[in-house]
DNA sequence: GAGAGATGTATTTTT
DNA sequence: TACATCTCTC
C-alpha cells in the first residue's frame, strides 16, 4: 500500500471516486472543475493535507491563492483537523495578500521610493489623486471623467505590465502617468499594484523568479475562473518549471469580469497547459434536487461553457418558489413575515436574503426590523470606510509612512486646529523645495520658526502628540493604548462628540487589541494593510444568530439552509448596464446561478412590477431568467392573496371597481393601492379613481 | 478659517 | 435618495 492509499484509508471523511482522482492527482497541471456543491474545498484540503503527511513539501513551500481570507483560514482549519496538529501556511491566502507580503519582505527591490512601510490606497483614494491631477493640470472634469480614468488604470493593471499600457490620447496618457508616478512617489501602492509589482518583479529580476520558483514546489489556485490576465501570468511565471499546478474552478460561477476576471483563463486551459489532467466532480451533495434542477435549468441557457453535467442524491424535498409583488415595499414585508413563519424549521443563521444591488438592502433593513427579525447586512460601507475610521486609519498612516500625503491632508488639520488650506499648501510646498517628507518638513518648520507663530503652535501639538505616540509604543509596546492615549492628547474624542462615532473608534480601537493579541509581528503597517484587503465576509461567524443579508456577489462560496434571492427583474437582474452584449448577460446569468446554489433545502425567488428607485418609481417584468425556468416542474409559482382592508369603495377606468387597501401606509405620493374586485391588487393614481357611493 | 445650508448630480457588482 | 461640492455668513 502506498502513503497516499494508506493516508485515505485512514481519512474520516468519505470521498467518491472523482474526488478521488483528484486528491490522487500526481505532479504536473491538473485542473479540477469543481461544480457548486461539490466538494472542492474537501478535494483541496485532504490533497494538501496528504502532501504535508507524505513530506511531498513543507507547509512554507506551497502557495495556494484563495479567493478571501474567510476560505483560506477555514482552509488551514480543515487541514489542521485532517492532520490532527495546529499547522501554520505562511503562504496560503488571497492574491492581494499574499502579493503584500512579498513586497513587503522584498521592498528593497523595488524601483522608485518605496520601502516596506508602504501605504495601499483604496478606490476613494485613488479617485481623489485622479481628480487632483486632472485640477492641476486644468483639464475638463467632464471630458476626462476620473471614475471612467480609475477604470482605465484598474483594467491596465489586471491586464499588462507598466511599459506595455497604451492610451487613448496623449492627456489620458499624461493624467495616468502622473498618478502612477505619484503614487510612487508617496510611497503607496494601490490594489492594481500589488499583484503587477509582483509579477513585474518576476519578469525584471532573475535572481527573484527563481528563488520564489524554488520556494513553491506545488501552487494551488481555488475560484480560477475569476481570476486576471496578470494572475494567470503570475500563476504561469511561478508554477514554472515544475508545472506543480493545481486549479480548482467552476466557469458556471465566473462572476468578476467586471474586475478583470478573465473566463478564458479556465476555458483555455488546457490550450495554455497541454499536459492538463481534467477531473469534474459533477455531484453535488448540497441542494436538493429541485433547487439543483431549476439552477441546471438556467445555466444550460449560456454557451460560454466546458461540459459539466451536476447530479445529486440527495432527497426531495419543497419545490423552488417563486413569488410576484406589486412593489419592494411588499416583497420586503413578505420576506420579514415568511422568515418568522418558518422560524420552527429554520434559524435564524439557517436564512439569507440575496439581492443583485447594496440599495436594494434599505427597504429590506427596514421591514425586517419592523418585524423585529435579527439580520446583518455585509458589504455596502465597510466598517473602514467609516469617515471617523478612516480618520484613525490616516493618523496612524502618516506616523509609519510620512511620505503618504493623502494621510497628511486628512490629519493635518484634524481635530481643527487652525490651518487652512493656503497654510497646508505651505508646508506641502517647503516640503517639495526640502526634498523631504511631509513629517520631516513639518519638524523643520517648528524648528526653524519658519512660519507665523500661531501655525507652528498648532503644528507642535501634532507633533508632541506624534512624539509621545512613538515614546509610548517603544515603551510599553501596545499599540492599540498608546494610540488611544493620542487621540486623547490631540482632543479627538472631544471633537467627535457623537456616540455612533466615538463606538466606532473604540471598536477600532478593539480590533487593534486583537490584532495585537494574534500577531507575532505586532507591526502597525500589517495591522493597517490586514485591514485594507480584508473582506466583508471575513469575519462571519457562523453560529450568531441574525439573518444574512448580502449582494449576491459576496455570497459566492457560502451556503444557506433557506435562500431568498429577491428583484429578479430584467433591467435589474440581469442589470440594465450589462444587457448590451450576449457575454454580460452570460455573467449575470452566472450570477444567478450562483444565488440559487446557495440553497440547501428552500429557495424562494421573487421580483416586483413597481420598485422604488433613488426616490422614483420605475416598472419592470419579470426577469429573462425567469423566463427560462419557469416551465420547470420543480418550479411552484406562487399568488399571494389579497384582502380589502377598507370600505372605500372607488371606480377605476380601466381596472373596474375597487376598494381603497389602508393596509398599504407606505403608499408614494399620488398612489394608493386598490385591491379590485377581479381580485387583483395595484398601485394606481389618485387622479385616475372616482369616489363611487 | 469654520460650519451651516443650498445646490447639483449620479447612482452594479469589490479585492 | 444621498452624497459631494459649492456658497454664504459669522
Amino acid at each position: 500500500m502506498t502513503d497516499l492509499e494508506n493516508f485515505l484509508n485512514n481519512l474520516d471523511e468519505k470521498l467518491n471516486i472523482n474526488q478521488l482522482d483528484a486528491i490522487n492527482h500526481k505532479d504536473g497541471p491538473a485542473l479540477v472543475l469543481a461544480g457548486a456543491g461539490s466538494g472542492k474545498t474537501k478535494v483541496l484540503t485532504i490533497k494538501i493535507a496528504s502532501l504535508i503527511k507524505n513530506k511531498k513539501c513543507g507547509t512554507n513551500e506551497l502557495l495556494a491563492l484563495t479567493f478571501t481570507n474567510k476560505a483560506s483560514k477555514e482552509m488551514i482549519f480543515r487541514i489542521s483537523q485532517i492532520l490532527s496538529s495546529k499547522l501554520d501556511f505562511p503562504w496560503m491566502g488571497t492574491f492581494h495578500s499574499i502579493s503584500y507580503k512579498i513586497l513587503r519582505i522584498n521592498s528593497e527591490l523595488l524601483k522608485g521610493n518605496y520601502n516596506s512601510n508602504f501605504s495601499i490606497y483604496d478606490p476613494t483614494d485613488q479617485l481623489k489623486i485622479i481628480k487632483n491631477i486632472i485640477k492641476i493640470n486644468d483639464l475638463d472634469l467632464n471630458k476626462y471623467e476620473p471614475a471612467k480614468i480609475r477604470g482605465k488604470i484598474d483594467s491596465l493593471k489586471n491586464s499588462l505590465l507598466y511599459d506595455e499600457w497604451e492610451f487613448e490620447d496623449d492627456k489620458e496618457e499624461q493624467i495616468i502617468k502622473t498618478y502612477q508616478s505619484k503614487l510612487e512617489s508617496l510611497n503607496a501602492m494601490d490594489f492594481g499594484d500589488l499583484i503587477l509589482k509582483f509579477y513585474e518583479l518576476l519578469t525584471i529580476n532573475n535572481n527573484f523568479k527563481e528563488r520564489i520558483q524554488k520556494l513553491f514546489k506545488y501552487v494551488f489556485v481555488d475560484e480560477y475562473q475569476d481570476t486576471n490576465i496578470i494572475q494567470f501570468r503570475l500563476i504561469n511565471i511561478i508554477s514554472n518549471p515544475d508545472k506543480n499546478l493545481f486549479a480548482v474552478g467552476d466557469e458556471d460561477q465566473s462572476i468578476y469580469g467586471w474586475r478583470g476576471a478573465n473566463i478564458e483563463n479556465i476555458l483555455q486551459f488546457k490550450k495554455f497547459y497541454p499536459d492538463t489532467k481534467v477531473y469534474k466532480l459533477e455531484q453535488n451533495y448540497r441542494s436538493t434536487p429541485q433547487i439543483l434542477n431549476v439552477s441546471n435549468h438556467l445555466i444550460s441557457n449560456n454557451s460560454e461553457r466546458l461540459e459539466k453535467n451536476m447530479w445529486t442524491e440527495n432527497v426531495k424535498k419543497e419545490n423552488v418558489k417563486l413569488w410576484s409583488f406589486d412593489d419592494d415595499r411588499e416583497e420586503a414585508k413578505h420576506v420579514a413575515k415568511e422568515i418568522l413563519k418558518n422560524l420552527n424549521v429554520f434559524k435564524y443563521e439557517d436564512i439569507a436574503v440575496f439581492y443583485r444591488t447594496n440599495a436594494q438592502s434599505r427597504v429590506l433593513e427596514e421591514e425586517l426590523r419592523k418585524a423585529n427579525v435579527k439580520y446583518k447586512i455585509y458589504g455596502n460601507i465597510s466598517f473602514y470606510e467609516r469617515s471617523e475610521v478612516k480618520d484613525c486609519i490616516s493618523f496612524l498612516k502618516f506616523i509609519i509612512n510620512p511620505d503618504d500625503e493623502m494621510a497628511f491632508d486628512r490629519i493635518i488639520n484634524l481635530p481643527p486646529r487652525g490651518l487652512g488650506k493656503k497654510t497646508v499648501e505651505k508646508i506641502k510646498n517647503i516640503s517639495i523645495q526640502e526634498n523631504e517628507n511631509h513629517y520631516k518638513s513639518l519638524i523643520n518648520i517648528i524648528e526653524g520658526d519658519i512660519l507665523s507663530k500661531k501655525i507652528i503652535k498648532s503644528l507642535e501639538v501634532l507633533r508632541n502628540c506624534i512624539e509621545d505616540f512613538k515614546k509610548n509604543l517603544n515603551e510599553f509596546s501596545s499599540i492599540s493604548e498608546s494610540f488611544e492615549k493620542f487621540l486623547i492628547d490631540l482632543g479627538y474624542f472631544d471633537y467627535l462628540k457623537d456616540d455612533d462615532k466615538l463606538g466606532n473608534v473604540s471598536e477600532f480601537l478593539n480590533y487593534i487589541a486583537e490584532f495585537e493579541l494574534s500577531s507575532e509581528t505586532n507591526d502597525i503597517s500589517d495591522f493597517l494593510n490586514s485591514l485594507m484587503l480584508s473582506s466583508s465576509t471575513d469575519d462571519m461567524i457562523d453560529s450568531s444568530s441574525f439573518v444574512t443579508l448580502m449582494t449576491v456577489h459576496l455570497s459566492k462560496g457560502l451556503e444557506f439552509p433557506c435562500v431568498y434571492v429577491v428583484g429578479i427583474e430584467e433591467g435589474l437582474f440581469p442589470h440594465s448596464r450589462s444587457m448590451y452584449s450576449t457575454s454580460e448577460i452570460e455573467e449575470e446569468r452566472r450570477l444567478c446561478y450562483v444565488a440559487f446554489t446557495r440553497a440547501i433545502s428552500s429557495l424562494n425567488l421573487s421580483y416586483c412590477k413597481m420598485r422604488r428607485m433613488f426616490g422614483s418609481i420605475t416598472y419592470a417584468s419579470m426577469s429573462q431568467f425567469l423566463d427560462e425556468i419557469i416551465e420547470c416542474d420543480d418550479l411552484e409559482e406562487i399568488n399571494v392573496m389579497f384582502e380589502s382592508t377598507s370600505n372605500e369603495r372607488v371606480f377605476h377606468y380601466k381596472f373596474g371597481n375597487g376598494f381603497i387597501d389602508t393596509n398599504d401606509n407606505d403608499n408614494f405620493e399620488d398612489v394608493v393601492t386598490v385591491v379590485f374586485d377581479s381580485g387583483a391588487k395595484k398601485k394606481v393614481f389618485v387622479s385616475d379613481l372616482e369616489e363611487i357611493e
